[in-house]
DNA sequence: ATAATAACAGTAACGATTACTGTGATTAAA
DNA sequence: TTTAATCACAGTAATCGTTACTGTTATTAT
C-alpha cells in the first residue's frame, strides 16, 4: 500500500540482475553495486533484493550450499548446480515441459500446485573437460 | 577415510528422520531426540545431520524460506512447500517421469546430469479447506 | 519551495550453522 | 579383558547470512 520510490541504488542492483547470468549472492551483487555506489550499505543490497523478489521482478533461488542466489530472469526455468565447482547455471526447459511435470505432479497430489522450480544436479562441461 | 564409530546420538536421529515425514529443521530434530538424550548438544544434531546426507543416508532440502529440511527418505522423489502454511510435504512423481524431466533437461544442456530436486509450490488441501 | 515520507548508510542484533576444547565412549589390538 | 588410540560427544564460542534499528538524505506530491 504504501508507494513505491524510486531510488538509484534500486535502479543498479535491477539492472545488475538483469544483465547477469552468475546468479549472484546478495555480497556479489553488494560488490558488484559497490563499483558504482562507492557507501552503498549491504541491507539496502538485501532490502531491495527481497523487495524486487517479492513485486516479481527478480527471483530468489534457495540451494542446500549457502546462501541464497538471484536472479533477474523472471520468466519460469530451472537451473544447474555443478556438484564439482559449485557454479548455478541456467537450465531451459521449454514451457510445455514445466508445464506437463506440474501437471504429473498434480495428478498424485491433493492440493494446488501454482508453480515448480526444479534444480538439477551433476557435472558441467567445464569440469568434465577438467577430468 | 577416517572409520565411522557407531553412537546411540546418531542411531536415534536418523531413526527419527526414517520414521517421520514431518521434514524437520536441526532444531526439530534436536528438540526430538532430546527427549531421549536430554543433554544431547544441538551441534552434535547438525555434525549428524551433515554427516548421514554426506553418506546418502539422509537429504537436505533447501527452501527460500529459512532454515534447512531433512528427510531419511533418500530414494528420489519432490517436495511440495505450502506458500500459505509453510508446511513440507512429500509429492511423488514416479521414477518414470523423474528421468524423462532429466532426460528432457539434458536435451539442451551442456554437461551430465545426475539427479534433480523439485519444489512444488502452491496451496495444501487443509489451506485449501480453510479458505 | 515546502512538507511528508520512503530509502538510504551505518551499525547493532538475530538466527542458523560451524568450529573449538576438553571429556567420555567405541573399537581394535595386545 | 585391559590397554591404547581415536572418534564422537557436550558445552560453548565464533562465524555467516540476514534482518532490524536509527538518524540522515533523497524523492515525490502539494
Amino acid at each position: 500500500m504504501t508507494a513505491l520510490k524510486y531510488s538509484k541504488q534500486r535502479e543498479s542492483i535491477k539492472h545488475y540482475l538483469m544483465t547477469t547470468n552468475e546468479h549472484p549472492t546478495a555480497d556479489m551483487v553488494y560488490m558488484h553495486v559497490k563499483k558504482d555506489f562507492p557507501n552503498i550499505s549491504l541491507g539496502t543490497v538485501y532490502r531491495n533484493l527481497n523487495l524486487l523478489t517479492d513485486i516479481g521482478e527478480a527471483v530468489k533461488i534457495a540451494t542446500p550450499d549457502g546462501g541464497d542466489r538471484f536472479d533477474g530472469k523472471v520468466e519460469p526455468h530451472n537451473h544447474f548446480l555443478c556438484t564439482v565447482c559449485g557454479r548455478l547455471l541456467d537450465l531451459d526447459l521449454d514451457m510445455k515441459s514445466i508445464e506437463e511435470v506440474n501437471r504429473l505432479a498434480a495428478e498424485n497430489f491433493d492440493g494446488i500446485i501454482r508453480s515448480s522450480s526444479t534444480l538439477f544436479y551433476g557435472e558441467c562441461s567445464d569440469c568434465i573437460k577438467k577430468s
